[in-house]
DNA sequence: TCGTTTATACAGTTCAAACTGTACAAACAG
DNA sequence: CTGTTTGTACAGTTTGAACTGTATAAACGA
């Protein structure tokens, strides 16, 4: 008596998928999004056709409202898309399936937000305290107070352009193709011909 | 009647890199932390000597509970190291100024982590479909069924394995060289040598 | 040994985020 | 235009994270 024929198959691939998607859900957080919406992300991916509010709030058991928000953030994040089908007046949505596009989308859409924000508001210091190095009446203490925060200040912009151009070259698809020839030279076997 | 000497010069000082601090603190929740524990970090970073539990509190205006708490968090994170002087019985706590490698070491310690933790569960998955696919009563839609998700998983460990090898590179301080000369690059100016 | 100082464990409180149900607005069918 | 369907704004509730004060453990000095 196998305990495989008690169960029906597709009950069996439902079981181990739900697991992958709660392991992919629970560590999404590293995109700062909840383990609600990570396992919305995964049910999207998963199930390959797009879906409706419905069909999620059917499938998670959860509000309809929740699923709204939840699916805008991840449009938010590129991670969904909207898509259109023909005869259907409700809005459809389908998971984005290239992981590579989405880690270089969250830095370009959220490091960069910050990096460019902190960039001004530290530009904004150098040039007050710059300013305020003109003033005759410091003493040479002062001076060398000021001018310790201004060196790390000028540290702090080195490093977000730095990380701008780090960046620049995840999003070039150069660092990309770089990375897969590194994965290639770590195998131990040569480089042969194995067909596509 | 200038206003600048109306106020202490150290006060003015204190005013501009409290809104830095603010502005770095605010934006740390990229590393997962809470905007208390990123002033936190701010003010040791600042204040370039180390400091100890109470003199946070006394500058932070804070539980010591909370001082205790949120230093261990960012000691887990590398960010602050515990440090020693001799003659003195109070923990001293310094912020870890490289922020290049702070970036590195969050990759390696967070990312990580969940790579590890997934490509795991994601392989235990795929064994457990391959057993699956041997059952010779499968009909030929269930065996696409499953094929669909294998491919899935399949293509799920490729990438968390190439985000390893990524980080890898992130560490050999390899790719930290060829983005810095990337920068040159982007500089109008040709390479002409212009001192230290 | 005892008294003192310092860090943390723990329980309680406060506050913000996540989620729900309802009520409304926009789009569409007739 | 009226009735219907779909998505979202909003208010209320629940849950968990952040923070505090107190109590305790560990380290040290005499």
């Amino acid at each position: 008596m196998k305990l495989v024929n008690e169960m029906e198959h597709s009950e069996i691939v439902d079981t181990i998928r739900e697991r992958v998607i709660e392991s992919v859900s629970q560590n999404m957080y590293l995109y700062g999004v909840s383990p609600s919406i990570g396992r919305l992300y995964g049910t999207l991916f998963f199930n390959g056709k797009p879906m409706t509010l419905d069909d999620m709030k059917e499938e998670l058991k959860m509000s309809k409202t929740s699923m709204s928000t939840s699916v805008r953030t991840l449009m938010e994040l590129n991670m969904v898309e909207r898509v259109w089908r023909k005869g259907i007046r409700k809005d459809l949505y389908e998971a984005q399936g290239d992981w590579y596009q989405i880690f270089t989308d969250f830095f370009s859409n959220q490091w960069r937000k910050v990096t460019a924000m902190n960039t001004k508001a530290v530009q904004q210091s150098l040039n007050e305290l710059t300013q305020l190095m003109r003033n005759p009446e410091l003493s040479e203490t002062e001076r060398e107070l000021i001018q310790a925060d201004m060196d790390k200040y000028r540290y702090i912009i080195d490093y977000y352009n730095w990380l701008n151009h780090l960046f620049d070259f995840l999003e070039s698809d150069e660092l990309f193709q770089i990375v897969k020839k590194k994965m290639d030279q770590g195998k131990s076997e040569p480089p042969a011909d194995l067909g596509s």
